[in-house]
DNA sequence: TCAATGGTTCGGCGGGCGCCGAAGCATCAC
DNA sequence: GTGATGCTTCGGCGCCCGCCGAACCATTGA
């Protein structure tokens, strides 16, 4: 009875088309922003919201406030098993998640991205790392990172427009960003922004058009390992 | 694309409360007859045989027409599996169609029961095992057996009416009825009608009313130890 | 042959829900 | 502060699809 409602209930959710375009792109185990989802299923922001709604309230997604962006993942593994052996029914093999074909598809994405305005996955990380690991950053807070005296002229000397960085007196200056792909935290806010910015500035890494990839250049990946001490 | 319109597809049949019910019964592993799925679902026969059609287009159930009913099952294990990775989304933890609750709920059922008129489950293919093995039945053609000598004198001694089951002349004599619990074919026909109902006859066995279910006796219990050879 | 039973097909009704436009709220940048 | 952007809520439209009554077909048993 109960348990027969429990089951129609969960498959009505996954079995309107739009709905499953979602699941399917959450199926990269990433998280993805509301609008992200709504272009993809080819729905106005509006309805996706309201699908997006109902599946978190059915626990089937997660949903994290970031800034002004809500990203929405899968809520457990066991979602993306459920769809997968759907999938698996339809005669389309899916890969889990933590195999994701998308990902895999797109390794360039995973390695280097603009989150926003700073960068994201392994070189995002890596400069993330470096920074801390060097005594150039220091925790302040639960979200939030400090420039450390040793940070200041280290920035200084990349060429990192601090000055700018701190006029935004609104904005966040050092913020804690959690990497979806590398699930740990890199750094935005202002002082991420001006980082990347060098990075465009000095030709280390270039933007794809019509894309968040970022493409590291060899003098990037130089600089990444005399500046940062990092190979990627 | 085509893997999430298959996906949602898959899922939208699912996710019809009343399709949900029949497959929710049919994880039982067992075959269930078209009305018995629409009953249960609580919908009119025409009603159901619709939802069927689309299942068994889709190759989530298969279906087998005996005499004049239509057995419907789930196309394949991959099927069960995907319903129960549903359910367990839902909090409802399904078991496996091999060790269903449903099967073990209704161990008598499974045991002995009426399969139209003449007897099903471990009792009837029971009966009909040894009916094969002392010699008294062998096969005729693909679907039937035919009793030989020793089997008309045996059933004579039990006191089978054969006569009157040679009256029917439109209706097969002794045909193999696929037993959906035990996976191999029991005997049916007029000479399983007629067995039948000597077990009935003689008290060996007595009907559940307003069920399938057929209770053994203590003498029939016996009577399958000495005429039959089989312990249950 | 005829009646009974199980199953399916057809046609039309009705309700649920997916959709978008408009408006409202929060965050961010300046 | 003002404007821009991302997301949500609300209201109303439209269509799909699940439902049943009626009729039709197939098998069975007398």
């Amino acid at each position: 009875m109960t348990t027969v409602n429990a089951l129609s209930e969960i498959a009505a959710l996954m079995g309107d088309p739009a709905r499953a375009s979602m699941l399917s792109l959450l199926m990269d185990g990433r998280a993805h922003t509301a609008s992200d989802l709504a272009h993809n299923a080819g729905i106005t922001a509006q309805t996706a919201s309201g699908h997006l709604a109902r599946m978190v309230e059915a626990d089937l997604l997660a949903a994290r406030a970031q800034g002004r962006n809500r990203f929405y993942r899968l809520a457990s593994p066991e979602v993306a098993h459920a769809i997968e052996s759907l999938m698996a029914l339809a005669g389309t093999r899916a890969t889990p998640a933590s195999k994701s074909a998308a990902w895999r598809r797109d390794p360039d994405l995973r390695f280097c991205r603009t989150c926003y305005d700073h960068l994201a996955g392994q070189v995002g990380i890596a400069v993330t790392d470096s920074l801390t690991r060097q005594g150039h950053l220091e925790p302040k807070g639960p979200r939030d990172w400090q420039l450390t005296p040793s940070g200041e002229l280290f920035c200084g000397k990349l060429g990192v427009d601090l000055g700018a960085a701190r006029q935004a007196s609104t904005r966040h200056f050092a913020r804690q960003c959690l990497d979806w792909s590398e699930r740990r935290p890199h750094i935005s806010g202002a002082l991420g922004a001006a980082i990347a910015d060098t990075f465009f500035r000095r030709g280390w890494a270039e933007r794809l058009r019509r894309s968040r990839t970022v493409r590291l250049t060899d003098s990037g990946r130089r600089a990444l390992g005399s500046h940062f001490g990092a190979t990627v």
